[in-house]
Order: structure tokens, then sequence, then C-alpha cells
DNA sequence: GGCCGTGATACCCGCCGGGTATCGTGAGCC
DNA sequence: GGCTCACGATACCCGGCGGGTATCACGGCC
């Protein structure tokens, strides 16, 4: 009956065991995590590396470290939970009549664009009523990923949109942002190299996929808000897109920077979810966006 | 020590009887397809149910239809049990020392190009092995979703990219493909309207997603060769990229298509896999493709 | 109205996931 | 060098759950 060659598939109880021992890279601490006991959690582990024929650790009775088997399946395995926590999540929110969108974007951008976004979609007929998450840069594709958001808005190259499907809304440049005393401001545009390396204004670091920070003597900030808090004080400068300018603190200038990347600001949402309500945000968004673009050229032209 | 609102996670044998359930819409065959019994499976169903606090299945107590939620978590659950597999393959394969691609295209398309870039990328220094997977049009993505494959050569406008990074390759035309003796293949060229409605000739159906051919007139076909063949039969006509010229049987001939969409092929592969040998063949395969690209253009004039 | 075919229910069993207690062992330390 | 400690592995036990068989409830069909 059973076919040859067949073997038991991987639950994602597993999954979730063997990601918090690959983080924890410490069973005790891990089994603490999971709110289990650390045996059955070992044996867990013992268990899959059977079934998957690997060894996913070294263990050198001390310490642990992922193989190269444990690393790829730390990266797939997320992916496959967060795959798994999706299906849950959107089936939850599939019951019959509430359609209802979650759209998400980092907090402190796209202001304008997201306030027209809104309101000309629930001037809809028929439109969905749609939920805003506001998170740190770089959570947008995880909460697309794992279903707790619908739809982002996106800025490329700072964003990535690997593995989403999206439409682009439109391109601007970036600006350098100094204290509004800074000698600086009083040229006409500057080069990425003058903003780089000013002294005692270093460029902020953001961190990177699991909240860690790139080593650097910048500032570590977490969102937007908190950086020109800090540019206005003094202690250190940003290059952000021109869409920054109209709500800039008066403490605060902005001087073009001619060859910093352009940010395009995509809407981008999940492959494979075709809703209608999602279509409808699409297809606003844009043209917004395409307006967006035009009304900038006439400024900027 | 559990937190408020915790929920049990759903576990990947769930959702395999799940969507057995819900391809099959019915209870006995599914069970049957799984290898058990029915009642667990009718159980394992309703405590799912239970568990995501949602039904999924209308049962009129004489057939079962897939409720609105339901309809939901086939498509997310698939695609999660997808990633799972995914997971699940790669890390076998990733035991250390043993890279290894394994490529996938259409059977009967792009073949000059497919092996030009075989032959140019196993000169390079410290090529992986790369195993080619042959598959009928549609295929592909999934072997890419679940992690039997790891990259592959894709056509648009038929094949969808979405959720897949790629990189385009080159662009043609597409030429009708008709039995040598009749009478069109003395024009220069054709319109799409001219060969979609030859009397006697009907274009093919191909299958779609799951292996269902939709409803028409024309003959069912799985592959190039089969197509071909019915050509020369006069029993088909077909619309095809340029490519297919230079291996076409004497007893077909090709008039180009004005107005036929252009072909795009692309090498793709899934997001956030970035192995040293898949960088390498989509450098070469880029490289090939430009190449190609020029090529073309000096032949069309 | 008898009879299938279908999904649901009842009941039982064996295994496995999880707990506690304990061991083996290498690191660090004086 | 021996003591201790930290950490993962092992031993053993138990309860629950996943899976099996037997049976029920019910609606369509001849």
């Amino acid at each position: 009956m059973i076919p040859a060659g067949y073997r038991e598939p991987v639950e994602t109880r597993e999954l979730r065991y063997f990601v918090a021992v690959a983080e924890e890279l410490h069973f005790g601490r891990a089994a603490q995590r999971l709110g289990m006991a650390q045996p059955p959690l070992s044996r867990a582990i013992q268990r899959l590396e059977r079934r998957l024929g690997v060894t996913l650790f070294d263990r050198t009775n001390r310490t642990i470290a992922l193989t190269e088997a444990g690393t790829v399946l730390l990266r797939e395995g997320r992916a496959a939970l967060d795959a798994v926590a999706a299906a849950e999540r959107r089936t939850r929110r599939a019951v019959s009549g509430r359609p209802g969108l979650v759209l998400v974007t980092k907090a402190g951008a796209t202001g304008e664009l997201l306030s027209k976004l809104l309101d000309a979609y629930a001037a809809e007929p028929g439109a969905a009523t749609v939920d805003v998450l506001l998170c740190q840069p770089g959570e947008q594709e995880r909460l697309l990923r794992d279903g707790r958001a619908d739809v982002a808005l996106l800025h490329r190259p700072f964003d990535s949109t690997s593995g989403l499907d999206a439409e682009e809304l439109y391109t601007e440049g970036q600006v350098a942002v100094l204290p509004a005393a800074h000698p600086l401001t009083n040229r006409p545009h500057l080069r990425t190299a003058d903003v780089a390396a000013l002294p005692g204004l270093p460029l902020p670091r953001w961190p990177g996929p699991g909240g860690t920070y790139p080593p650097g003597p910048g500032p570590e900030v977490r969102d937007h808000a908190q950086l020109l808090q800090l540019i206005a004080l003094g202690r250190a400068s940003a290059i952000l897109p021109d869409s920054c300018l109209p709500h800039l603190d008066p403490r605060l200038a902005a001087v073009p920077v001619l060859d910093a990347a352009p940010v395009t600001t995509v809407i981008a949402w999940p492959p494979h979810s075709r809703s209608l309500p999602l279509a409808a945000l699409i297809r606003i968004a844009l043209r917004l966006g395409s307006e967006h673009g035009s009304a900038a050229l006439v400024q900027g032209g």
C-alpha cells in the first residue's frame, strides 16, 4: 500500500522547533521560548534530522552551530512557516461577507499618497474597509508573506519586492536633510560623497532584517521622526526622498543630491491574491501614482 | 505561561488532508488517496474547522462544496504545502559539498539557448552539475515553488513569473504554423484574426493548471511535438514563437503574424535563493540572451 | 419502501509527544 | 588536576490523540 520511497512529511511543529533552536543556538532557551521542557525538544530535533537524513547542528557538546543544511532549512523553514501562517490568517479572514483589506507601509513615509489613496478608494462604490498598519522599515515584506497584510506601499531600492507582485507608482529624487544652520545648505545641490563624510553628522544606521543594526559610526534609528529629531539636534544627517519636504521641521533644511539613486514608490501584494477589492485598490493607486508623477514633473520642470 | 489568545498552529498533515478533500470533494475518495480510512479524515477536517473558527465545506448531506473560506484555504494551503516541501527538499540537497542545480523548462522549447547555456556554464571554473528537467507547459512554476527545481526558463506571456524573481533574456515575434500546402502560406504576413478562425484548422487547447483543458473546438495537446504533428496532418494550426523555425518539419510552413504578442524568454528562480552557482548561471544566461537578441536583430534586418 | 452511497458517530488501541529524573562530558576555575 | 557547572543526551513514564473498525443517520433512486 505504502509506495516505496515514501517519507513522512515534515510537520509545522517540527519546523517551529527547529527555527527556535536555530535562532537561539541553545536548546534550553529555545525550549523555554517554546513553553516546553528541553528533552522533548532535543528528541524532536533528532527525529527531524533522522527524517531528513541530514545533520542540522554541529554539536560540540558545549555549544551548537548550524550546518550548511541547517542554514538552508532555517531560511526555507521560516518561509514555509510564514506561508502556513498566511494560509491560516487569510482563511480566518475570509468568512463570507467581510472583505476588508490590510494595507501596510513604513511609519512616516508616503503621507500624502496614502491619505489620497484611502480617500479615493473609500469613495469607490462597494469599497471594502481598509485597515492601515504602520511598521518599521523592512518589516512590510514579512507582513505580506505571513498574511497579516494584504497590500503594501514600498520604496525601491530600500525595500525589496522579491517574491511579490508590484506596480510602480512614481519615482522621485532624493535630498540631503541637514540642520538649517549647516553651511552646506547654501549650496544649490550636493553629491552623495559630500554628505557621506560630514564631520559630526554621520548617516544613521537602520535595522536590518531581524532587528540588528550594522556596525558603523552613525546613530541607530528606527523611524523617520526619530531621525529628523536627531538631525535637528545636530547629531546626524540623512539622504531622504523628495516627498519628505512638505512636513519638514523649520530647524531642518534640504538640498537636492544629484547622484543619489532615485526612489520609486510601488504598491506590492503577495502573488496569486486576486480579490476584487485588492484589484480596485491597485487600480486607484496606479491612477493616483501617475497623477502624482505628472504633478511632480510640473513642479520640477 | 500560555499567552492569552494562543491558538494551536495548523499542522501540515491537516493541510494535506484538507487539500485532498477539497480537490476530490468526496471524503471517501480523499481518504483512499491519503491511504487512510474515512472517519479519521472527517474528524480531522472537523477539528481543523473548529481550530480555524471557520466552516470550510458546505455539507448538503449527499455532496460537499467548498465555502468561500475553503476556497481561500485551498489556494493558500497549496502554497504553504509547496513551501514546506521546498524546505524539505532543499535541505536534503544542501548536504555540504554537492551544490548541483536543477533547471526546468518546457519540453520542445528553447532548444538552442538551453544547450548553449549548459555548455557555457559547464565551461565555467567551479561550475556545479546542472540537471535538466523537461515538463509540461505551466508546470515549471510549481517545480520552482516546491523545491524540485532551482531555476527555470519561462516564456512570457504564456508562463507567469508571479512570485518569482526573473530576468529577461530576449524577445521574439510569433509565426503562424500551417500545413505547407495551405493557401495562406503564400501571404507575406498574417494577423491573429486570420489564423484564429481557419476552417478545419482550429488553434489547439493547452492544459491549464491542474491538467484540465478549457472547452473549445481545437484538439487537446500536451507538447510541441504533438502539436506540430497535428498541424502536419492538417488538423490544427498554431501561433508559435519565431524560435520554432529552425526545427520545422518540411510538411509545415510558417508565416509571420504581425499583431501577435511578442514572446519574452526569461530566466526565473525562487526569491531569496542566493547560491553562488545559481548566480553564475543567471549571469551567463543574461550574456547569452543579449547576444541572442542582437543576432536576431541582424538576421531580421 | 428497500437499498445504496455518503458523511458522522461510537468506541478501542497503540504510538508518540511531552514531562521528570538522571547521566556524560567538556569548559572553566582555583 | 580535581571540582563544579552548564548543557545536551538518555531513560522511563504517562496521557492524549491519531487512526482503525463497526455502526448510525439520512437522502436520492429505482
